[in-house]
DNA sequence: TGCATTTAAATTGTATACAATATAATTTTG
DNA sequence: CAAAATTATATTGTATACAATTTAAATGCA
């Protein structure tokens, strides 16, 4: 029964690959009273200074169950502002504050410093992380 | 600012694709009433039979605050026993139950069904693998 | 031996994840 | 146009994760 044993299996690397990745990043983002998906949300509002919650939950895979709670943590904190949309008043806009704005520069050599820590050269990052997207696009496929 | 941008990152699909990984593993194992995690431990006990919540621990890496709990709500299900050592009333050890082993038969076809979904042949399979597990070497090592 | 240190689990508290459901607003359709 | 269907978010409940602390037992060492 050698595929029901944990060695044999792909997924399960995976997972714990995450959370030991994700736990790379605490010591640098904790310091920032940063959580890692906070600060996902941060590099989408940095780019995109305003997005719905359905559309931040479209990039990062999440839901509103997960996503209110979280926006409202990242709210208190002074990251974002939470404003319904005037037009549909079903739709809640994320807006970024000046003050989520200026973490940006808190968190500029993060990146370098994590790579550096997986010790992987560019482009072993840039092969892998192609890999890892083509199959959240299969997955995606299935989805539909 | 292109390092902190989302797409330019390798950690985000790692964890993207880890969670959408376990929800294909979900209306698998619901009808069994397990969630990922059980199924993990399951399959470390089908192969060992009896192991301490440390050394669930160490396969997995997971701690007791993580363990204790899921472990309690196995056992309520009937998959294991919680039996404290005799020699060392420190350790917990995990005991597969009768009916745990029997789970064994409900759960024979479920890799090849995730493998199939993943739509990768077992030689991108087998490569993906290591690789991760060349990560997560990388990672504990920089942890001792 | 006796006490400080270490170790293994358990507990507490916070933050995700996510299914299922609820709510309210908008769109579709007969 | 009005009821039905859809959509976007929020809420509720359960199950991880994990840091920090606590507890109890075992070990080390003066």
């Amino acid at each position: 029964m050698l595929e029901l044993t944990l060695k044999y299996q792909l997924c399960f690397p995976m997972y714990a690959l995450s959370r030991q990745v994700t736990a790379l990043y605490r010591p640098l983002l904790e310091p920032l009273g940063l959580t890692y998906p906070q600060y996902l949300i941060l590099m989408l509002m940095w780019e995109h200074k305003k997005l719905t919650v359905k559309e931040i939950g479209k990039e990062l895979w999440l839901d509103s169950g997960t996503l209110t709670p979280l926006l409202k943590r990242m709210e208190e904190k002074g990251l974002v502002e939470r404003i319904r949309d005037k037009s549909d008043e079903r739709v809640m806009n994320i807006h970024l504050t000046e003050s989520g704005m200026l973490f940006q520069n808190e968190c500029l050599d993060i990146p370098s410093k994590i790579q550096c820590q997986l010790n992987l050269n560019p482009d072993q990052a840039v092969a892998l992380r192609s890999q890892l997207y083509e199959l959240l696009e299969v997955l995606d496929k299935q989805g539909t």
